[in-house]
DNA sequence: CCGCTATTGTACCGTTCGGTACAACCACAA
DNA sequence: TTGTGGTTGTACCGAACGGTACAATAGCGG
């Protein structure tokens, strides 16, 4: 085994993969050994309660990862509609094109979802959050606000699980190229 | 254990509970069997490939459960909103208003999503095609009905991801409830 | 150079994993 | 009654699981 010579962060960055290819209960340990290099040894050493910490590494650091490349852009000022055009081509490059899964949605299964329940629904909010206040400044109700960027995210994921169940390529990209507009489009009557 | 006296149909149900709540990797046989009340040789007699075989006749039965409540009822005559709202409510009871997961979606991770790709690819597609059937006799071209049904079935499998992350009860039937509208909702120019 | 701490390889723990072998059972037909 | 074939419990298999103990190392400040 190399001498790691890893940062803490690449390490996480790595598990990551694991993860969100494999679900919590998909990844083992020796897998999760295999692709940071280090020994099971080295990985309790930095995460002493095995996979439930490296899970919650993880997500923290997806937390600050959205944070800077998602949230803060959206909460940034400038037009509704260049905020969102940022987020779907971040999110494009982020899930390459709906070929890269979600750590999110393969964690919301099974006993995982409640024990790391608290951290999912977190960052769920914050994500909901950013989109609402976007659509805040464009002029929408508090609740429309609210419903329609839950509607974003929820299409966002459920791309993702479509595009991997259907194995068609252009589903989530075209999901994310109308979003924009969308959430956008003037409220009508009955709607919404 | 109980001499058993389970239809396969009702071992495959019980079956497909524990798969859609923890997934293929977190389904060991032990809860299986102990799901089932069958022991281990007994699953190995009507499953003889094991895991892979059961996941095999879940989906399998799956599809003809979905063929007969909801893409039947789809293709029937009568108003479209009337078949999409019918669809709408097999759904919400189908997944207790959220609370129930997904199996598909559940599916679609790691080596699972390869393994039973055909199988997985089989059911969105006749899901998307009877959705897509309604739309064009509702009137839209074959481009924004199947655009439109693939829609659908991303909203329905993202609000079981966010209702399932986000514990928020009333996510998944909120977005039932507004499907039909949206779906039928007049094309807009430079929208869809 | 020393000594100290952080890190790591190796060997091992008990448990559970998916899967098999096989004898006993059971209902039922001959 | 005696098969007989579909079923089942029990015992077991080797491998992999998550996790631990510990001694050896590596790197670095003094």
């Amino acid at each position: 085994m190399p001498p790691a010579s890893l940062s803490r962060t690449e390490v996480i960055e790595r598990l990551t993969v694991v993860l969100r290819q494999q679900g919590f209960a998909g990844a083992s340990l020796a897998e999760l050994s295999k692709a940071t290099g280090l020994g099971k040894s080295s990985l309790y050493h930095y995460f002493p309660d095995g996979k439930d910490d490296m899970t919650r590494a993880v997500l923290a650091h997806l937390a600050e990862q959205l944070q800077e490349a998602l949230f803060a852009p959206l909460l940034a000022p400038g037009p509704a509609r260049r905020r969102l055009d940022a987020m779907a081509g971040t999110l494009n490059t982020f899930y390459r094109g709906g070929r890269e899964a979600c750590l999110l949605g393969n964690l919301v299964v099974g006993e995982t979802r409640d024990r790391f329940h608290e951290e999912l629904a977190a960052i769920f909010e914050q994500w909901i959050a950013a989109i609402a206040v976007v659509l805040r400044d464009a002029g929408f109700s508090r609740t429309l606000a609210r419903t329609r960027a839950e509607d974003a995210v929820i299409r966002i994921e459920g791309a993702l699980v479509l595009a991997a169940g259907s194995g068609q390529e252009g589903v989530f990209e075209r999901t994310l190229r109308q979003l924009p507009a969308d959430l956008l489009a003037p409220a009508k009557a009955g709607r919404d």
